[in-house]
DNA sequence: GAAAATTGTTAGTCTAACCTAACTTCTATT
DNA sequence: AATAGAAGTTAGGTTAGACTAACAATTTTC
């Protein structure tokens, strides 16, 4: 099926294809100076990622020209970006982290994280009927409440049948 | 309070750490070729390794002899070890990957937790009663069922009022 | 207790990242 | 269309981490 012949990228070179890719978006080529900005570095260490990504068949890179994605490059962009965004969203919406933690974090996990444990995730929040935007489980709003009240809050999964609701109301 | 005045390490000398720390166990101590065998490098990596971690503080290291952990040195070994475990526990009892894998992917991610995640996490585990050892609460279990069975068995923790229990028995 | 075997160290090399400084190409303005 | 400035490239240096080969210390064995 899928993912043979595929060769371990470093995560630098993961990172390269990820800002390339954001970068590209609509006009689908990004420049030199672009990519140095956005991974705050200097110019000659992307072009020295070019040449190792170019050599890969990953990016096309012309002399003082753009920089392109080829068809596997934007595959292993996109291959991040989801492990990037699933984790995001694991830290935000399950850990209650805020934005900017849970985005450091989730670019340096992203690299640490295989397909299967990605899709497992993704099963999960399928499981439990988490999205990005809609509104969250019961399971997590119980969460939220057991962070900010502490042990009173539990989670009403478990031990359901004992009382309460069944007694008193 | 705590954690003031700590250098960051890079992922190889944590690694270095947590393994002098597992090798050193009761003993308290560990030999550079132990730690070579474990960290699948030559003996004279250990021996550069030793070198910076002396420097900074973390551990002993005696010619020709033992290599120990001061105390700051398994503080910081045990901080990793703890992210580890807690990661370990998330892959195999939430997401149900095989212990060979979660091990895999949980000595990676555990250089790329913060402390702040990793509580989080541990807080989590708190509210759902999840414990290494003792038996899933329901909401895995039914996790598991969903992951063999497929789109029909959900999470019952949400959309209980309607029907089902209430109304049939 | 001396020689052999094991264990540890030193010196020097390699690779992947990064950097700065100097150079080249492109572009945009007059 | 010439040139100034921006953008990109090349050359060469640095660091962290690994390696091999050669040497030194320690331990074991007879």
């Amino acid at each position: 099926m899928l993912d043979v012949n595929v060769e371990k990228l470093s995560e630098n070179m993961e990172d390269y294809l990820e800002v390339i890719h954001a970068l590209a978006g609509d006009k689908g080529v990004a420049r030199v100076g672009e990519i140095a900005a956005k991974m705050d570095v200097k110019s000659p260490s992307v072009n020295a990622a070019m040449k190792q990504l170019a050599e890969r068949g990953l990016v096309v890179h012309q002399r003082y020209g753009y920089v392109t994605l080829t068809k596997e490059g934007r595959v292993r962009a996109a291959e991040v970006q989801e492990k990037h965004d699933v984790l995001f969203m694991f830290l935000t919406q399950f850990l209650m982290l805020d934005y900017k933690v849970a985005e450091r974090e989730a670019c340096s996990i992203e690299h640490a994280i295989s397909q299967e444990t990605y899709q497992r995730l993704v099963k999960f929040f399928k499981f439990l009927r988490v999205s990005p935007d809609g509104a969250k489980p019961k399971l997590l709003r119980n969460f939220a409440d057991y962070l900010t009240k502490g042990e009173s809050a539990v989670c009403d999964c478990e031990k359901p049948a004992r009382g309460r609701k069944a007694l008193g109301k």
